[in-house]
DNA sequence: TCAAGAACTGACCAAACGGTCAAGATTTAG
DNA sequence: CTAAATCTTGACCGTTTGGTCAGTTCTTGA
């Protein structure tokens, strides 16, 4: 009840549960849930294996930690996608906020691209759940928008797997694509590349009637 | 130098490496390099472990092997892109022979997927060699096709990307698929709308002129 | 100042793992 | 038939792992 001892800057215990996610983070992509060991995690966070004990209890237990982290960044970028806004606005948005997300956090990606990869054993009720109503509601707004006529009337799930496909393979496929493009890192140009492929692949896919040219600092006006 | 004991139907060290091979695909697809056990696989073949160390020698080198057989497979679809074809023709090709793995070799492709997530410690290599001399053959003939003016001038390298990207998420990302489709299991249905999508997409995105309707048996004339 | 709670940590443990091996069973070539 | 080669396997081993714990140090509210 008391609250918790709270130094500025975060309390000993916040302060040090956000390192040992940060390093657990890192440790998980590289390796894999399995693969992963509480002395790596420890030594990344510069900390005695028992202290992370002590904060989490169980290497699982962090685990779901660290994927509940996740969840947040994942669950913003589909907000895009709106039935008050221009369509290709929208997708435009949607990917580069994904991309966006594949290039700053690359671990967070990989680490639910691991969990997914192998069953979803921690995931597997909120895939069927959350998120599965979460789709189902942006597939309303993009049938909508068939409806219109302001895209063609793709099947607006199978279009969301394909954008979730090709943004998050940048992060989780970076080794590949950077073998392929031979880079040692990739540069703000590739991303940029990348990008511009994968909205003009989308937008030209579905035919989206990109709207009027509108200024910069779009402030949308509803459709009357 | 001998040739060694071969039964018709396989020798018995074919036969059992064979059933090994298949053991291990299914438990490395399923718990990755790491979390698989030469336990599990063991089982899993219906063989002791020690009989599974007398083939392979160690977890590795049957990984290895596995990883072998692997891309095999992979390099075949690529063939699809020449440049005596249609874009057309052979985009829709290549993405249907790519779903077709991925539906019925998916555990093959949740293996590779797995190597690259984690740093391709063994496919490294290859990728920096073999594969980029491959994706830069095909990118030449992309370019070709666009220079052409039978489809828009599309980052070559990044389209494959894309292609891999959109193809290999059903079997890797399939219990995420399930999950959103609510289904228990993939349907024919499910995989024919998803290459319809996908077909779509790219040949709409690229904006590939689709050829003159050609007859069946195509003869298509090699260019002398 | 000073208890009381929070944080810290070296040492330890049982379980699980990859891999080994010696000894026996089976197959094959001549 | 027989001896060499191949195949089979239970038992075993050193190492690594996730997790525990008792004892100590640090922080904080009154």
């Amino acid at each position: 009840m008391s609250k918790r001892a709270q130094g500025r800057g975060g309390s000993i215990r916040a302060r040090n549960e956000a390192r040992i996610l940060v390093a657990a983070e890192a440790v998980f992509a590289e390796a894999g849930f399995q693969g992963a060991t509480t002395a790596a995690i420890a030594a990344r966070a510069k900390l005695p294996k028992a202290n992370l004990h002590y904060y989490f209890g169980t290497k699982q237990a962090l685990y779901r930690a660290v994927l509940a982290n996740i969840l947040d960044l994942w669950l913003g970028a589909l907000d895009a996608i709106r039935a008050d806004r221009q369509p290709a606005e929208a997708l435009r948005d949607y990917i580069s906020s994904k991309m966006h997300w594949s290039r700053q956090r690359p671990n967070a990606s990989k680490v639910f691209a691991n969990e997914i990869l192998h069953g979803a054993p921690q995931l597997g009720g909120y895939l069927a759940t959350d998120l599965r109503r979460r789709v189902g509601q942006k597939a309303v707004v993009l049938r909508r928008w068939a409806r219109q006529g302001l895209m063609d009337p793709v099947d607006p799930v199978h279009l969301v797997f394909t954008l979730w496909a090709m943004t998050q393979h940048y992060a989780d496929f970076e080794m590949q694509v950077r073998a392929v493009l031979g880079r040692q890192r990739l540069t703000e140009a590739d991303y940029t590349a990348a990008t511009d492929t994968i909205v003009k692949l989308v937008l030209d896919g579905c035919k989206v009637t990109s709207g009027p040219p509108r200024k910069a600092g779009q402030g949308l006006r509803r459709s009357p």
